[in-house]
DNA sequence: AAGTGGTCTAGACCACGCG
DNA sequence: GCGTGGTCTAGACCACTTG
């Protein structure tokens, strides 16, 4: 209502002169002194407006050479990545969570390649299914480093998730997520009630905490799954 | 170096109390005020902390009630979506574009539906391939809304690419992007030289000015595309 | 060397939402 | 109502780059 001059309304009207072209692509804007006398606001107002535009691609913003509106909008979007019992939950579904196994077993080498870890670490690999209805909606297959989460090795898995117990147990600092498509082998064929070789949406996570690696785990859906995302 | 007061310094610390459990998932942590007072920092810097970490999804903050450690840590991931041409040649690939076909059609019921759009609008089909050291990369099947877009009943689209052209000549103000998981179609098979039924990786995007859609563009890349982010 | 963005401070007022 | 976060201001200094 007040309309005072805000970071969002100054943000809004430079979006909206940069996508009616009255600032061209390529071209330098005013600098940040000029703007905020201009809008008659402070200049970390400004500051804030034009460091938001940037983060969405549509500025390129450099000491000294000054801010311009950007030649190609490399704009960044943003997908909120849920448990699976939530996201399952969201829909109204019934979530169903079921264990298929549990093993203590040397590393194999493409894992242990993809976490970077030495031949002597060991690692639980934990198979499960996840149901959305009754049907099948994700089959999860995880590996967890015991070195970095002992005490994974005293968990069953059986009731809780490994997810939802390592959001309880093991906090991260960082994580990296691949997504893909892929055929379907014939285990997860079976597990998702698809044909072999029917295409499947994989994604993948590595977390770590502060550089040790705490697990790898690797989330196969129908292709029926959409990831979705506004910008 | 001078290790001055910062908000990036304040943010780190607060993130690994939160890693290492010294603040519980669910428990209210101190107020701005007091933070400012801990870290000797003003409470505008502490703020800026408490702001990326919230928007991170590690933190909760309602006003009054206070600032919680999440207890699911829905954290959200940033993808960057670049122009093809721009992706290819990130990797030292020689970029190529084909233009495969153009018509103006009355639109189909999907994408009309999908569009928003009534029955008189009057849409342009491109279909087009990008190619990355002469190999297929990415085929891309799009529709331009003539209503909203004029001008591009005048562009060719035989040496650029329809994305590289309404970049240039029309501006959006909002998106939604979509990937997915499909099998190749014969269609697409052959183009991107897969056998029908291969699995793909699609990504959709519908783009807007201020409500009016602009396009719907439909890109199919092999099975071996990989889209990776790190939080 | 100088100009532009990056960040910090201290103080202030506002707005939301719990009690 | 009132406490907490949300934002704004005015001023300052810093850091990076480019001419």
């Amino acid at each position: 209502m007040s309309e005072r001059t805000s970071f969002r309304t100054i943000r809004d009207e430079m979006a909206r002169r940069i996508a009616e072209r009255r600032w061209l692509p390529g071209t330098l804007i005013p600098g940040e002194e000029t703007l905020a006398r201009e809008f008659g606001a402070a200049r970390a107002t400004v500051n804030r407006a034009l460091q938001e535009l940037a983060r969405a691609g549509l500025l390129e913003r450099r000491r000294r050479a000054g801010t311009r509106v950007a030649l190609h909008p490399v704009r960044e979007a943003r997908f909120v990545i849920p448990l699976v019992r939530q996201e399952i939950e969201a829909k109204g579904a019934v979530y169903q969570y079921r264990l298929l196994s549990r093993e203590e077993v040397g590393p194999p080498e493409i894992i242990r390649a993809r976490l970077g870890l030495g031949g002597r670490a060991t690692l639980i690999n934990v198979r499960c299914l996840h149901l959305a209805d009754r049907a099948p909606y994700q089959f999860e297959d995880r590996w967890i480093n015991l070195d970095a989460v002992p005490s994974a090795r005293e968990a069953e898995f059986e009731s809780m998730s490994p997810n939802e117990w390592l959001v309880k147990h093991a906090p991260f600092t960082d994580a990296e997520f691949t997504f893909l498509a892929a055929a379907a082998n014939a285990d997860e064929a079976a597990l998702l009630q698809l044909s072999e070789g029917a295409p499947v949406f994989v994604g993948e996570r590595i977390t770590w905490l502060r550089g040790q690696p705490i697990t790898l785990v690797r989330m196969v859906h129908p292709s029926s799954h959409r990831m979705v995302t506004s910008l």
